[in-house]
DNA sequence: TACAAATGTGAGAGCGATTACACAATGTAG
DNA sequence: CTACATTGTGTAATCGCTCTCACATTTGTA
């Protein structure tokens, strides 16, 4: 504030004019060598830092995204804040992030100049992104969408379809031939998506989607208890694949109240594989979507979009593994024994 | 980028200079009412938004605030972001999030004018941390620091005094007179604190400091398994109280697999009541930090130093509660007669 | 009625960078 | 040895806003 190194001070402490500083800054053409160094070293001794403001305003980029993310989904946007972080850093953005109405805000972000592009995880109220993103479209603002692809904008995806048929497949290795399909809220592209695999793999199989009971939670624990309360005891599955891990969670909680066995009487899948899905008695068996490398991915992209402009971006999609551990029915190999250790810690 | 709408427009656009449109949007002084209205007027309709870099070039300032994370905490981050995030939106200011390289880059983003003052969350690397804010200091730069107090500078802490004392007078209730206490790195002061305030809390009770055994982790869940079982064959504690929940879940993991129960053979209490805790077999005993208000208040506070200069503040200490649950050896209320569940779903 | 005080508005000087343009010095070719 | 690139550097306009100062108009007071 009091103390502000302008370039004009760098200019005079070594006998140049401001022009000059700037070319070396900017490691533009034709300055002598000799004037190169006399000039880094005095921005060195001074302290000298560009003012991002100034720069801003005469043409020069600010280097900022804004990362927006719905408020909900803890460990999950830790994660993906960490990869999107990793990248900007290294290569020179900075993040910022918002939570709170960032579909209000997300223009306004851009037209003060804050930022330059915007990184969405767009989870539900399908409608009401669909209607920013073609403004943003329309407008040329660089913009690209981790986790539910929409319409032709830039995105990252896992491979939900991919997830949920690998499911279905090593269900059908288990021989099972009557599924519940735990879903999360319905409009709700993620599981839908996982829904498809899910489905896609049985029919593989042979299995036609008669095989497939369906119930609806909204991706909480409770839901999944509850769904798990509403529905098994009348449709009695043989296995259930939940929609995500805290579901899968629920359903546990409720089939070990109700005294019954997991895998014994009742196989359960999730996805996810959240750090306590490990821990859980059985330990989960589950699909990992690779978040870390969301967020990097991500990051990368966006750097590239607004580094060489024109350059073009369709879907990238990432796959996801099954984490085979025993609520499925499988034996649980890494174990020492114990049903709530399998050795790895890995999600640390 | 093309269509940037300027002050100069809306000022064309009603008939009178640059210098009333400012003063409107400042909601400064001395502007004839109809005048105001028919400058609202002009800057609804043509959609403008004041350029953030050529009001902080003018003087104005950014509203915005840096919060550095070290990497790690996922879960817990993120609630502290989310915190920070609510209040930022709510009075009006943006976050900046840094991970990387934090310490090395925070006056940087302040000389280049990126914002206006620092929410560190500081962990370890006491050392390193206490030069930056020495400096930060010395060049009156807003900051301040959460969970872990240090110096004079102004913070936002939890009572983890508070916190071990609630554990070792409920220890106490139970009756035990050997306890472990399994620690964070040595030099981890939330750590140093916990167990300060469980040994002030023994002491109340009567029990010197023999009556604590000394273990040393990282907080990771392995060195939580691999010092219980490096020390607890040997030592033998009648309850064991980990610095985090994760040191305390791999004890947990270690009881188990030598087949020792709890809390039948030996009492676990942890610390953060992290997501999983409320699920484990038994459902953990632990402390909970009020993280979210944390993030919360840190925001206010920032807001109101850098919106009135001259508010001076000092250390914010939050207080923790302890949430009783099965792994003290008391009995568990709210259960369905299920170790794994609870009933009560609150961490999410 | 006269003059001071308050009120409302405009002109213009920065803020700290970038960058187009001008110009000097040096190098090269005819 | 002139003519013309090439190279290195400086001058000054510009970005969009705030804010001081000056000035015009209205209001208040004696």
């Amino acid at each position: 504030m009091s103390d502000q190194v302008t370039i004009e001070d760098v200019a005079r402490a070594c006998g140049v004019s401001r022009a000059t500083v700037s070319r070396v800054i900017n490691g533009e053409s034709r300055v002598r060598p000799q004037t190169i160094e006399k000039v880094n070293e005095a921005i060195r001794a001074l302290g000298y830092h560009p003012n991002l403001h100034a720069k801003a305003l005469s043409g020069g980029g600010t280097d900022t995204v804004a990362l927006m993310l719905p408020g909900v989904w803890r460990s999950y946007h830790a994660i993906l804040i960490e990869g999107v972080e990793e990248v900007a850093s290294r290569e020179g953005f900075h993040v910022l992030v918002r939570t709170k109405d960032y579909l209000e805000e997300a223009e306004r972000l851009f037209d003060e100049g804050r930022v330059e592009g915007f990184i969405f995880r767009n989870m539900d109220r399908a409608e009401e992104h669909a209607k920013l993103f073609s403004r943003l479209a329309r407008r040329g603002i660089p913009f690209l969408l981790i986790g539910n692809p929409l319409g032709d904008y830039p995105a990252i995806a896992i491979d939900n379809v991919g997830g949920g048929r690998m499911v279905a497949r090593h269900f059908l290795e288990h021989g099972f031939r009557r599924m519940l399909y735990l879903s999360g809220p319905a409009d709700h592209a993620d599981s839908q998506d996982r829904y498809f695999g899910f489905r896609v793999g049985l029919e593989e199989g042979g299995l036609g989607p008669e095989a497939i009971l369906r119930a609806e939670g909204d991706y909480t624990t409770r839901s999944g208890f509850e769904a798990a309360a509403r529905l098994i005891p009348e449709l009695e599955p043989e296995a259930v694949f939940a929609a995500n891990d805290r579901m899968a969670l629920g359903v546990l909680l409720y089939l070990r109240k109700r005294g019954l066995g997991v895998p014994g009487d009742m196989a359960v899948v999730g996805f996810d594989d959240a750090f306590f899905s490990e821990y859980l008695s059985p330990p989960l068996t589950t699909v990992r979507p690779p978040i870390h490398e969301m967020g990097t991915t991500a990051m990368k992209t966006m750097a590239s979009i607004l580094r060489k402009p024109g350059s073009l971006t369709g879907k990238i999609i990432l796959p996801t593994s099954l984490v085979v551990r025993a609520s499925c029915g499988c034996p649980f190999a890494p174990g020492e024994g114990s049903p709530l250790f399998d050795g790895s810690f890995n999600s640390e």
